[in-house]
DNA sequence: CTAGGTGCAAATCATTTGCCGGGGC
DNA sequence: GCCCCGGCAAATGATTTGCACCTAG
């Protein structure tokens, strides 16, 4: 363990019908499809289902921890001045980025350039965790 | 080399005024602006700038390599039916996901989380490729 | 003159949310 | 009865694009 299902997840659901069926359907397949094409699949068993619910039992599943999501916590897009590659850290709770100061393992990407049947041009790496300001803000509440 | 500027860069670009200031604006903090906080630091100094002009700009320094843009190469959310930590490789071209089978790096993340003064809760690790199939099309352009 | 660049506003696209009736416990 | 749920449509928020004018080479 060690990426996903980061924060709390302090609620209390029940297994409904639309939400097993979607969660089949994303376990089902090995094609990480967006929440679009979830709708596309689930839309064969359940013609009446909303994509908004697609949506809200997708985000239910994944911060239960049954599926996980593909991409940045917060989806708005950052820039970075330096051009080499270089880690990222991210807080779950602010979205702030800073860089990681641990070397690149350009090994790793060696590794699977052998195994894999893709041309690889290059991998990114991402720790998240809480900054210490919103460390603080946590603190105050409790 | 390992990350970012993929994909091709062929155009020509001149290094206007307003591409130089938001290009020296991303350069000068270390805060991995998001494009709107980019638009309000470049607007400091060229009030009249667009904010399409500094997303346009935003994307012509990134692919150019001067700069480069932190987030998935599409920002369409995907899921994933296994909630189990593992990697993924990522095609520039079509934005298809697979799995990538190698083992997960935790050293790191017991690294950063000596290093670093964020509470660490997890790692994504992302390869970027050409999937064969895109490979394949891509061949029969030349 | 031609191509790229820019400001501006409108359009697009993914995702989120408010409302409201319905069912589980 | 209370609360979670799901369908629907409208709202939001980030990013993109069409258009008309402008300027460098």
């Amino acid at each position: 363990m060690s990426s996903q299902n980061f924060l709390d997840s302090g609620q209390k659901h029940r297994m409904t019908n639309q939400r097993q069926v979607i969660l089949e359907e994303v376990q089902k397949v090995n094609t990480h499809p967006t929440a679009d094409e979830v709708y596309g699949m689930v839309r064969k068993r359940l013609p009446r289902i909303s994509l908004g619910t697609v949506y809200r039992n997708l985000e239910i599943l994944s911060t239960s921890g049954l599926i996980q999501k593909i991409g940045p916590p917060s989806n708005q897009m950052r820039f970075d001045g330096k051009a080499d590659n270089h880690y990222h850290i991210r807080c779950v709770s602010c979205g702030r980025v800073e860089d990681a100061p641990v070397e690149t393992v350009d090994k790793l990407e060696n590794t699977i350039r052998e195994i894999s049947d893709y041309s690889i041009v290059g991998h990114k790496l991402e720790f998240i965790g809480i900054c210490p300001r919103c460390e603080e803000k946590r603190k105050s509440f409790s």
